[in-house]
DNA sequence: GTAAAAAATTGACTTCAGACAATTTTATAT
DNA sequence: ATATAAAATTGTCTGAAGTCAATTTTTTAC
C-alpha cells in the first residue's frame, strides 16, 4: 500500500458511544448517559482501516487501547525468530490492545481482517477520566480482568486439547459471539483463512481443513469456504469438551 | 489439614511495603518513600501458607490481589471437566490474581507450592489509594500489561514450540527471575515436581523427565532431583530460540 | 474475461511426543 | 528404622498431528 492510500484509508471520524450499538458489549457498558457524555469527550477518533492494515504495532507506544467498531481484527506476537502467533481475533465491541495499557510499547500487533472502524481511546485521557467516572474505573478493570480469564482459558485449550477440540471450540467461540452481538449463532462467515485459524489453535493449516471436512462428512457442520453452517450443534459442544469424538 | 491447623497457619502479620526487599520488584517498585507509607496503610495482612494450602479459589471472589513475598505458588485453573492447567509459577515479589481485579470471582485458583508468606492487598482499598497516589494507578497498569503480555508469551510457547523448546524456556525463565532476586542464576531448586512442569508446558511429565535427562547426558545441565545447575546457558538459550536441538 | 497468485483440500508418509508399564529413587508416616 | 506412598526415570510401542507434495478451488489483478 502506498503512502498515498494510507492517508485515503486513514478517515478519522468523531465518534460517539452515546448513539453506538455495541454500548452494551463495550467499554461503556455499565455507563449512564451522563458518564457516556463525558466517554464520548475522549474517544475523539473512529478510525477506518482496510483489510491488512495495521492498527497498532508491536514494539511502539500507540498511547491508545482499541475498540472494533466493525469488521474484525486479528492480534499477534512476532518472536525473535520472525513466527508470528496470533493472539485473538476480535469482533465489534470487544477491545484491543490492553497490553499497552501502562502507555509503554505494544507487545503484540493489531491487523485488520476485513474493512473494519476502530474506536482509538487515548490510555492518558482514559486514566484521567477513570477518576470523574468511577464505574468507568471499574469497567476497565472488568474488562481487564476478562482478557486475562479468555488468554487463561487459551492456554488450557493449547496445552490440553486436542485438534478436534480446538477447532470445535473455536467454532462454538465464533458462534456464542455473534449472537452476543445479534447474528446468527448457526451460521455465520469467518474472516480469517485456515492458515490463521491453524496459528491461533497451534495446528497445521492441513489438519484445520482435514477436520473442517470431517466436521462436514459428520453432519456437524456445513462449510461453504469461509461461510460455516452449525448443523449439530450440541455434538459439537460435546466434540469440544471431549465427551465425544469423530477421529 | 484439620481446622484447627488451618487456624494455626492463617497466621496474620502487620505487612510494610516500606521495609520490603522485594519493594523494587512488586507493586511499589516505582514509588517514593512518602507514597510507600501511604500503601502500607491498605496492605493489611501478611499471611503465612503452608505448602498445598489454598491461598485464593477459583469461583470466589477473594476481593485482592496477592503478592508473593517468600516461598512459591502455583496458579491454575480447573476445566469443567476437572482437568487442570497450571497458569504460572510466581516468585517473590510476582503478583497474583489479577484476573479477580474486577472485585469479581477468581476464574483461577492459587496454591502454596512450598511454605510462603503472600500479602494480601484489597482491591477496593486499592482502587481508592489509586486516586491518591497517581504513581500508583500506572504501577498497577503497567503491571496488568506485564501480565496479559507474559501469557501472550506463553501462548506462542505452547502453539509452536518444540518439548525442548519449551523446557529450556523453562528453565530460562526461572534462571533470569532467580537472578533478579539476588538468587544464583546458575543454580537453583525449582519447587514443583514434574507433573507440574509437564502440565504448565503442555506435556507429558514423562517427557519432561527425558529432556532433563537429555540435558544432563549433553552436559548442558546438571540435575539432582529437583536442584537444579545450568552449565552451558548459551546453549540452553540456543535450543529455547530454536537454532540447536539436541533430539 | 483471462492469467496469475493465493487459499484450500486431500493423500502419503514420517515423526514427535504421548500412553502404558516396569523399575528405581525419594519422601513421608508410624 | 521400616513400611508405604509418592515421584522420577527409562524402555517400548503407538498414534495424532506434522511435513511434503499434488491438485483443485477461489480470489485478485490487469
Amino acid at each position: 500500500m502506498t503512502t498515498e492510500e494510507k492517508a485515503i484509508n486513514f478517515k478519522s471520524l468523531r465518534a460517539s458511544c452515546q448513539n453506538c450499538s455495541l454500548a452494551e458489549l463495550c467499554l461503556p457498558r455499565s455507563l449512564n448517559s451522563e458518564d457516556l457524555f463525558t466517554l464520548d469527550e475522549v474517544i475523539q477518533k473512529r478510525r477506518i482501516v482496510q483489510k491488512n492494515e495495521r492498527i497498532f504495532h508491536q514494539g511502539e507506544a500507540s498511547g491508545c487501547i482499541f475498540a472494533v467498531r466493525s469488521g474484525s481484527v486479528k492480534t499477534f506476537t512476532t518472536a525473535k525468530d520472525g513466527e508470528e502467533q496470533i493472539l485473538g481475533f476480535h469482533l465489534p465491541g470487544e477491545l484491543l490492545g490492553l497490553d499497552g495499557l501502562d502507555n509503554q510499547i505494544h507487545s503484540c500487533s493489531g491487523v485488520a481482517l476485513s474493512t473494519s472502524t476502530v474506536c482509538e481511546l487515548p490510555i492518558n485521557e482514559l486514566n484521567v477520566l477513570c477518576v470523574k467516572i468511577p464505574g468507568l474505573q471499574q469497567q476497565l478493570l472488568s474488562l481487564i480482568s476478562d482478557e486475562i480469564t479468555k488468554d487463561h482459558t487459551m492456554l488450557l485449550l493449547l496445552a490440553r486439547r486436542n485438534a478436534e477440540q480446538k477447532l470445535a471450540t473455536f467454532l462454538i467461540s465464533f458462534s456464542s459471539r455473534f449472537k452476543e452481538r445479534g447474528y446468527s449463532a448457526m451460521e455465520f462467515d469467518l474472516t480469517m483463512n485456515r492458515v490463521d485459524i491453524g496459528n491461533y489453535l497451534g495446528l497445521a493449516d492441513e489438519t484445520v481443513s482435514r477436520f473442517m471436512s470431517k466436521f462436514r462428512e459428520y453432519g456437524i457442520l456445513e462449510v461453504d469456504k469461509r461461510k460455516i453452517k452449525i448443523i449439530d450443534h450440541d455434538c459439537l459442544c460435546r466434540i469440544a469438551e471431549g465427551d465425544y469424538s469423530i477421529s
